[in-house]
DNA sequence: ATAATTTCTAAACCTCACTTTAGATCAATA
DNA sequence: TATTGATCTAAAGTGAGGTTTAGAAATTAT
């Protein structure tokens, strides 16, 4: 009985909707792994299906992929995530959500308490310095100092 | 009275806690303008620093420079915006922040519903399927095909 | 057997929002 | 005046998450 229920890149590109460059990339970074066949050929087992199902999934809740490798680590070598699996990761992801959700909810309710108040002043005004980051991205120092002497 | 309470441009990125860099960028993408001295040197009309509270403020929101750009040329040119400018702005942030709330809330359901269950089959996993995109970021399409002729 | 398709690698390119570097010029201070 | 410090420009670099390109080799279809 052959083990050979193998599949192409591009097969499996097709079953996941990701592009055969995508998948190839996640190989480089160490998300998935594959065997090769005689011509140097990519041949995945077919659980890669799942691993990549697990890192769509987790990159709709904002994981980089950095961080779906380490959840993807802490299970046993090479194996798919099972159910048990799948229902610890995600126990932590519904903690994340629910703090990224009262993240915003807080900005919120600051930009209701500045909406009519227009000043924008980098000393007085509560949108300026709010605990959480809900919208960072991109790289680069954005810090802020207090430091000015005449209104602007 | 002289007109010369401008100010350089170093004096302008002490004020708002922005690089000098990160300003000379924001001019070269036309979000800011300014006047040069004899020298050569910038020289901004206090007005800029209001106008950059406004681009720091709108990042926050997750508004890309682009956006930001838009919302302030749809001010009379080179006016910074005042407190009727800002209400207005102000209300379409709410909108889309509401809009961002829900969605986020909406996978928390789907989450929750997929919490127990661990198929992350592509065909039946609701999370799959999100109509909202909460956390899309970075380039290139991800679509779904959906073609598969064997379980997983 | 031949043609068409897929896959291979490495390296370059892409976007976004900047920063860093290099070398030159301008301005402020001792 | 001499020197330090601020500013100038253009171009290249950064990081995330990939895509595109180019040329070669393998596989599949006719």
């Amino acid at each position: 009985m052959p083990l050979g229920r193998e599949i192409s890149i591009g097969q499996l590109a097709a079953r996941t909707g990701l592009a055969v460059s995508a998948i190839r990339y996640y190989q480089a970074q160490g998300l998935i792994s594959s065997e090769r066949n005689a011509g140097g050929h990519r041949r995945f087992p077919r659980s890669v299906i799942r691993r990549l199902s697990f890192i769509r999934i987790a990159q709709q809740f904002g994981y980089s992929l950095d961080r779906i490798r380490a959840e993807l680590a802490s299970l046993p070598e090479n194996r798919t995530p099972n159910q048990a699996d799948w229902s610890l990761i995600a126990g932590g992801l519904r903690g994340e959500l629910d703090a990224q959700i009262a993240g915003l909810m807080a900005m919120r309710d600051r930009l209701d308490g500045c909406i009519g108040c227009g000043c924008l002043s980098l000393e007085k005004c509560a949108l300026y310095n709010p605990e959480d980051k809900a919208a960072k991205r991109g790289s680069g120092p954005r810090y802020l100092m207090g430091d000015s002497s005449d209104e602007i």
